[in-house]
DNA sequence: TCTAACCTTGACGTTCGGGTCAAACTTCGC
DNA sequence: GCGAAGTTTGACCCGAACGTCAAGGTTAGA
């Protein structure tokens, strides 16, 4: 049976969202977009025979996870871009994988991919363990509030109404 | 007995450190310190006869403290501002909490304090889980690595000494 | 009292992460 | 094959968060 293509056989990265689409859809400007690609972090785009943009599916979900990165990680764009392309090493050999090459070869790859991934997971556990001290912090402090709160409220109680034992 | 100032009777707040020290010991360069004033981040500090500025211990963990929310939060100097200063108000409250002044204001002051570190808190809540979260699944992923080496490792041996089963 | 080390303000420069035109080109629907 | 809507590159602009002189004033120690 020859190729026919179904809906579910088309790959994720099959290029067809224009740059307007992309930007709405991500919630980042088209300038972004450019600019992004400008610096490394989107790989040039295909493009139709005009000019114009083509984007996949795989390219939206990176313009996410750049966002995503630049938000919890506050990085400069630089960073989030190594870890970018980290994540990709590990598609890519995910997509290698089946063909029978230099198994050697893989097991280095593989290697770097772990090494890259490791060094990625230190650092979110980083933050992770700093944020967390200090939202334990704040929590042992809105507890102390709290009971200044209530010692407060009693004794405006026990001053509008002074009938029993007027000092404590 | 007079007033018979002992080191450990300084309060923590007597300033006594120019900025050179204090941009030593924070690891920030002067110009920030002198930046931070002028975005109100610092409060203007006493100075020597001269001009020479003079800081306290306080503004060195003021310092600390403006440094790691950036590095943790990456917010807008802006924000890390408020944050300070919500800050600064609980210990302003607990300063003026002995003297007997009115207390439905003390109460009010302590509501907003409450407000505010509420707001901290949520955020930092946020951020600690969808960190958590990039956590988890690095983790996971590190774990589909090790397999995948493993796996290659098998294969690898097998290849080397392919004096048993030759195929699996 | 002199000088090296330190500090002052002021002003201009820089990098990052985009925003904002402008002028020309493409695509698409009719 | 035309016009509206979308896109292209290029260029300039912007606020944030400082860096980097420059020209002078201050302090402390010998």
């Amino acid at each position: 049976m020859a190729q026919k293509r179904q809906a579910s056989d088309v790959p994720v990265d099959e290029p067809y969202l224009q740059i307007g689409e992309v930007a709405e859809r991500t919630g980042v400007t088209q300038r972004t977009l450019r600019f992004y690609e400008e610096r490394g972090l989107l790989k040039p785009p295909t493009r139709m025979e005009g000019g114009f943009r083509l984007y996949s599916e795989a390219d939206i979900q990176r313009v996410e996870r750049i966002r995503r990165l630049q938000q919890l990680l506050g990085f400069p764009l630089a960073e989030i871009k190594e870890m970018v392309d980290a994540e990709e090493v590990k598609l890519q050999l995910r997509a290698e994988y089946r063909p029978e090459a230099a198994l050697s070869q893989k097991r280095t790859q593989l290697l770097k991919a772990i090494e890259v991934t490791d060094r990625q997971f230190a650092l979110i556990r980083q933050k992770v363990d700093a944020l967390a001290d200090m939202q334990s912090k704040l929590e042992e402090r809105l507890t102390t509030f709290h009971g200044w709160l209530d010692q407060i409220d009693e004794q405006l109680t026990a001053e509008r109404k002074p009938k029993a034992k007027a000092k404590v």
